[in-house]
DNA sequence: CAACATTATGACACCGGTGTCAGAAAGTGG
DNA sequence: CCACTTTCTGACACCGGTGTCATAATGTTG
């Protein structure tokens, strides 16, 4: 009984008296070694606490029954807190992943340091899922390169014309619909945004497009002195909100492209003695924990991470299997609260 | 240039005119390969896009430069929402890692199913992180059979008496002690707790401890009938401040055990007409980023989870060095907000 | 019972690196 | 110029499994 270092399928084919070949197949319950024999090996692992060594295994078989998540973080957002969004797909990603019997190697990514898009190269995973909002244009060429490399990963995020990537992907053009057909539905049409307009953000354009095309279906043409810029910070919502009230720029309604921005948005709001939301009504975008214990409590456009993270593993698995896989888009869902 | 699968050192030693021990030498920049040579190595294997097999390596060197981390979570809680504080824990866990040059392998681990910590057994990792509150003493045995197998391991978590394992963990007494300080300072010295005022949950019990042994030494009795035990929900939190209020328990200050707690309880006072601060003040611990976001923004305990992160890191390591280590303890911070 | 299929097992090459050892090439000194 | 050290490189065993092949043992059939 007494080892040095760990057990091996050698030790354990000593002991239970067969070849090592033996071991490795009774352990993988091959069909092609003898019942009583399975057992007896069985039973000698279980003693000996024997486990297959996964570099040996995955060596020999060129997989690794991992899969790696690459978390971009805004460059510009602080250091210590990250996007509750994306922890929040985090853990339903590694559930997802746990389900499937794959484990997962996380590592969160300054835009400004190298990939460790490597990780697939290395054998370390076979396929990653990136995940992050922001500026992918300056991540294209990395992505065409991981497709020529033939690495299999998906991308969470909006599709992106002429980005041949797979991607899974709230409606976000649809939760934008959501939220302007709610405020219209309030008989609040005089609208502020807060985020992004341009392209330069897919999601959040996403939003904005299918918040505004919901208008003007109705003929309401929204204003664009009042839709202000923000990145996926509490700390940007508040000031661009504070920046439209300086400016004495009047609305009932107000869009934010994430809760965070619509925490931020609100706070500066009452600051300005602006109440919520019978001066203003506040929709925000994600649905993150903190959205249901903010006071007034946030209305907003939920995003399932749960199936979310589902989807994004099975696809990719499926695209690792070598099966073709569609783009998937999740239908979003408003969550009506207080404000 | 056509490959059929990844490169490997055969194929830059081909390329590169050397034998391929010299091409792996090179690359990991050994003092034994001429200059030369080595940039010619570096080279080739740059053009060739080839990366190290991760598997090979570990295999021959038996170590994995990846830790593992395992999150408990408690039974109770709902599916889909984990703690944010842990979250935030496993962000800076991340970073820690991988300033470090570890990769991190994340599980989360319901206490029902089979532990995961095998990782280190199949040679996936070279240590292991454990993460979660709560019932630690349903893992004591598992604990002890880790420390006899020589698993490398760390906990997050209050220290416990007769548990050999090596902990990081927030200075939780010292913590109640400063939330006790704070609200004597208010003159709000008839204070409720809402947490685990028994030894169930070794941190919570340790905060309540610090909490009551400091008013004591001000010579005042906390009154146990305002004592309310919640696990770390939102939910819990409330109901159990209902029940006190229902119950015509009057207090003029709230002391929670954890910011989730404080949330709940907030929205259980203010659904009773309650003002906070006015009528009760309110402390939290943890300090999760929705702290800052409710309104009123909740004063509370901090635990420096970057620090927290970087312990547990570099403790783990310090451990598979073989060097002798000891549990560390990390001074709170209070921030006082509006409550 | 010969002829053949079936089942269970062991021997062995192999995955792609790393570490050891031997030895060639170059340098040093008396 | 020979003996000896230093510097650099290649050959090769090895890590611990997996998959293939050969073969022994057993079962089946006419």
């Amino acid at each position: 009984m007494k080892h040095k270092g760990k057990a091996t399928s050698f030790d354990i084919a000593h002991y239970a008296g067969v070849s090592q070949s033996t071991v490795s197949r009774a352990l993988r319950n091959s069909p092609l070694v003898n019942e009583e024999t399975r057992r007896k090996v069985h039973e000698v692992a279980a003693k000996l606490n024997y486990k297959v060594d996964k570099n040996a295994s995955n060596l020999r078989t060129q997989q690794s029954s991992t899969l790696a998540l690459l978390l971009f973080e805004d460059p510009t957002t602080d250091e210590s807190q990250i996007n509750p969004f994306f922890l929040s797909m985090l853990g339903s990603i590694t559930r997802a992943c746990s389900k499937e019997g794959y484990d997962l190697l996380v590592s969160f990514q300054s835009s400004s340091q190298d990939w460790r898009a490597d990780y697939e190269d290395s054998h370390r995973a076979d396929g990653i899922i990136l995940l992050g909002y922001g500026d992918y244009l300056d991540y294209q060429s990395r992505l065409q390169q991981l497709l020529e490399q033939d690495t299999k990963f998906v991308c969470w995020g909006a599709k992106v014309d002429g980005r041949p990537d797979l991607t899974v992907s709230c409606d976000n053009y649809g939760g934008g619909q959501l939220a302007a057909q709610h405020l219209i539905d309030q008989k609040r049409t005089d609208c502020a945004f807060i985020g992004d307009a341009s392209h330069h953000s897919p999601e959040f354009f996403a939003r904005y497009k299918g918040f505004k095309d919901t208008f003007q279906a109705q003929g309401i043409q929204l204003n664009e002195r009042k839709i202000a810029n923000a990145i996926s910070t509490e700390d940007s919502g508040y000031h661009a909100t504070k920046s439209l009230i300086a400016n004495n720029i009047h609305f009932n309604a107000l869009f934010a492209a994430s809760d965070l921005i619509a925490i931020g948005a609100i706070r500066a709001l009452q600051e300005a003695g602006i109440v919520v939301p019978n001066d203003v009504r506040v929709v925000g975008f994600d649905n993150i924990p903190a959205a249901s214990y903010v006071s007034p409590a946030l209305t907003t456009v939920q995003q399932n991470t749960t199936l979310a993270g589902q989807m994004l593993v099975s696809n990719l698995l499926s695209l690792i299997r070598g099966e073709t896989v569609e783009s998937t888009l999740l239908p979003p869902n408003l969550i009506i609260r207080s404000t």
